[in-house]
DNA sequence: ACATTGCGCGACAATCTGTAGCGTTACAGA
DNA sequence: TCTGTAACGCTACAGATTGTCGCGCAATGT
């Protein structure tokens, strides 16, 4: 298992987040949802190359290519920490994490919950349910 | 204030280690640091494109150009993390955090002393000083 | 046999990056 | 004052990525 996968253009990650959004998906459905109008073969072609980079994998239900995503979303994207956290802060999470803070991304009340709900989470195993967020506001 | 900066290659990023690591830097210096041998026209480029994408400013001394980080290190990073999560988790922090966790980057423990850490670190409003990391080995 | 549907392939232009060579200019000396 | 040198910016260029297709081929239904 290798991890850091290649960077997306613009347009991959969107089409990335249709994906992960409703899983199994076609060219079409894709299609149909992106923002803005594309060719269908321009959409095969972007679900080729994710696919090439190891975001998706398909398989065929007749004559056409289900895609599904490789991995969740949470994961990729705690890889892409990773990446930058190596990169930028020589791996130290935690010069990261408290830039965050620091940045207002995080408050510390935030944190500290998460760290709760996580143990918890760890638990009884379960597969990380959803998070309530009362600390309102972010974005 | 904007705030999310383009992206950096590899060269670009190298560079901007070293930017960090000797705060206020000359091409020269940088050159000298690199990993690989280049000519100073090299180095001055990516130091001029660093500049246009907003990562470093100058001053001039006499008749070298000092340069100097724009941002600290830790909140550049911030904002490139800041920068997938709104990509790849629709602006939920915690869903990252949790996939770290899931990843093994993070344990809960780490992120406890974390939470922690930074609440004491936030009373006193001191520059952030440095963490010490008992819980071991994320290389 | 024919139109239709879905697919991969090949292509192209735009952009970004690594990597330099060149011409210019200010300052230190001879 | 003429000249070598150091430091700069500018221009260039090739290779890799990315967004965007058109085309032609194979399986299907009628």
């Amino acid at each position: 298992m290798d991890g850091s996968l290649p960077e997306l253009g613009d347009l991959e990650r969107e089409v990335m987040q249709l994906v992960w959004e409703h899983n199994p998906v076609t060219a079409e459905t894709v299609r149909e949802k992106l923002s803005r109008p594309l060719k269908e073969s321009t959409v095969r072609t972007v679900l080729r190359r994710l696919e090439e980079k190891g975001y998706t994998t398909h398989t065929v239900d007749g004559r056409t290519y289900v895609y599904t995503a490789a991995e969740p979303r949470a994961r990729v994207a705690a890889k892409a920490v990773q990446r930058i956290v190596d990169w930028f802060c020589d791996g130290s999470v935690e010069e990261v994490l408290v830039g965050m803070v620091d940045n207002a991304m995080l408050d510390q009340r935030q944190l500290q919950m998460l760290a709760d709900q996580i143990a918890a989470a760890r638990k009884d195993k379960s597969p990380v349910k959803p998070v309530k967020r009362s600390t309102g506001g972010r974005k």
